[in-house]
DNA sequence: GTGAGGATCGTCT
DNA sequence: GACGATCCTCACA
């Protein structure tokens, strides 16, 4: 089971957000965070098309804020919302092409007890509170605006990380995306139902 | 167990 | 000046 784990090149980014969104299932996030390793695996994400998606971000054009959207595939795209959370993405597609995938939860793998003390929770706390739902996930893994937009997630020195590490995926489920009030129905949102 | 409402601020009009 | 790719708490059943 622990085969050697490969990091993620730049050519498995640089496709539809809807193909990435698909393929980054079960692959481990790891953020290096002050000395400390943390990891889990990607069990639920969201694909953001761009300019044709009126839920996403880079709909209406460049602006300061998404301009990561627009840039090169690979790299994370963190943003602020609801005054309180911090959301990631990385984003995909060609240089110029716009779209995205945002990571809406994991399962812990490395690092629980930071993880839990970062949330605020018990050192028992369960997967869900850990890191179930994109605000959660950034609050566990020390992931900030400041800190991690804009780093790019295919450098080996990188303190953000996407890892293959041979975990097989057995089953995904496409269900309509979450907390959007725009295209709300699209079927674009991927889950694994055994993690 | 389920549902309503509040917190709180960067970004765009 | 309004709103949002969310989360938490507190009623109520």
């Amino acid at each position: 089971m622990t085969t050697q784990r490969k990091l993620l090149p730049r050519s498995f980014y640089q496709r539809s957000p809807e193909m990435v969104a698909h393929h980054l299932l079960g692959k481990v996030l790891t953020h290096h965070y002050r000395g400390e390793e943390l990891s889990g695996r990607v069990i639920e994400v969201e694909a953001y098309l761009g300019l044709t998606d009126p839920a996403s971000h880079a709909f209406i054009g460049k602006t300061a804020r998404n301009a990561v959207l627009f840039g090169p595939p690979g790299i994370a795209y963190v943003y602020f919302i609801y005054g309180m959370h911090y959301c990631l993405n990385v984003s995909c597609l060609p240089d110029g092409e716009p779209g995205g995938v945002l990571f809406r939860a994991l399962f812990p793998l490395k690092g629980l007890s930071t993880m839990a003390r970062l949330r605020g929770l018990a050192e028992n706390a369960k997967p869900k509170q850990l890191t179930g739902g994109p605000g959660r996930l950034c609050e566990a893994m020390g992931i900030s605006r400041e800190a991690q937009n804009g780093i790019d997630v295919t450098r080996h020195h990188s303190a953000l990380q996407i890892f293959d590490d041979g975990y097989e995926v057995k089953t995904i489920t496409a269900t309509p995306r979450i907390g959007i009030s725009k295209a709300a129905e699209r079927p674009l949102r991927f889950l694994l139902t055994s993690p």
